[in-house]
DNA sequence: GGCCTACTGCAACTTGTTCGCAATAGCGTG
DNA sequence: CACGCTATTGCGAACAAGTTGCAGTAGGCC
């Protein structure tokens, strides 16, 4: 499947200017890179896609981009795989399904996800905030033959 | 809240030895020591927890333990804070409730996680195996005002 | 009790991530 | 459009989590 390019209605430069932080170019490739490919990506795999782009960016500033996007909210971090991966960010309706196969990640929308919300409220005395499921299997690209 | 003393069915020593394992002192203070909490603990957790009944149990022998436990299906691995985590195995109906105040992790069984699994069995052409559920939010014990 | 070999402890290593600091480059201003 | 302030960067060193090879140790079958 070809990787879903996110439809980023987000103004990246605006975001980042409206909360006093400089447009520079290593976060800009940054943000390229992640909302090319809108796939989940480790910090590694960012860094390294960034430096097709541009070599002489830091590794550093890439993890201080990404930590910075982050609190903007403009990205998510997840802990799927041994490193944390980061996605643009998208509300968390959408659940991940993980191929144990090809580690693709395929984003699926489920109305059950804001029922789940509304459960938890109702049953526990727990207040609900982010949302992230995430589902171990098998994509229907990955048929069971191809065990390694 | 106390930490909640998993009842644990599962007969450890049978476990590894029809395995072809064997049982030995650093497996089963590891095992005590997940077992007696119930709670999530990463690996340098536990390994400190271990220290206190036995300081000769190299570290690098605790992550073999675990991930030998983990292939026996007798712990669960997550990756929810900065490092994995650990725990006992329980079945995925029941979905984490992470406090991001006070980190405590709790555990909510509800049936939306197997009628999720259908639903991902209907819509996609995706083999669901393990279903993980992260729910972070505030749990009853840190009212809002304990900001840090 | 003794033997075989699965396990362990150790220490060095890999890899992901962070930090301090001097140099650099956004961007508001004149 | 040049200038200057300072947020950011690149760099290298430092951390921390987790892994690995190897020689020594200790389970468990006889």
């Amino acid at each position: 499947m070809a990787p879903r390019a996110y439809a980023v209605a987000v103004d990246f430069e605006f975001e980042l200017r409206s909360h006093g932080h400089r447009v520079t170019t290593a976060r800009r490739v940054v943000w390229d890179v992640l909302s090319a490919t809108g796939e989940h990506l480790t910090a590694p795999a960012i860094t390294s896609r960034v430096h097709v782009v541009d070599p002489s960016i830091n590794g550093a500033s890439v993890y201080r981009a990404l930590t910075l996007f982050a609190e903007l909210g403009l990205v998510r971090e997840s802990r799927y795989e041994d490193a944390s991966t980061w996605e643009p960010f998208h509300d968390d309706a959408a659940i991940h399904l993980v191929c144990s196969e090809c580690s693709r990640v395929i984003h699926h929308d489920t109305e059950l996800v804001p029922r789940l919300r509304r459960a938890i409220q109702v049953a526990t005395d727990f207040a609900p905030d982010e949302i992230d499921v995430r589902v171990l299997g098998r994509c229907g690209h990955c048929p069971a033959e191809s065990w390694t």
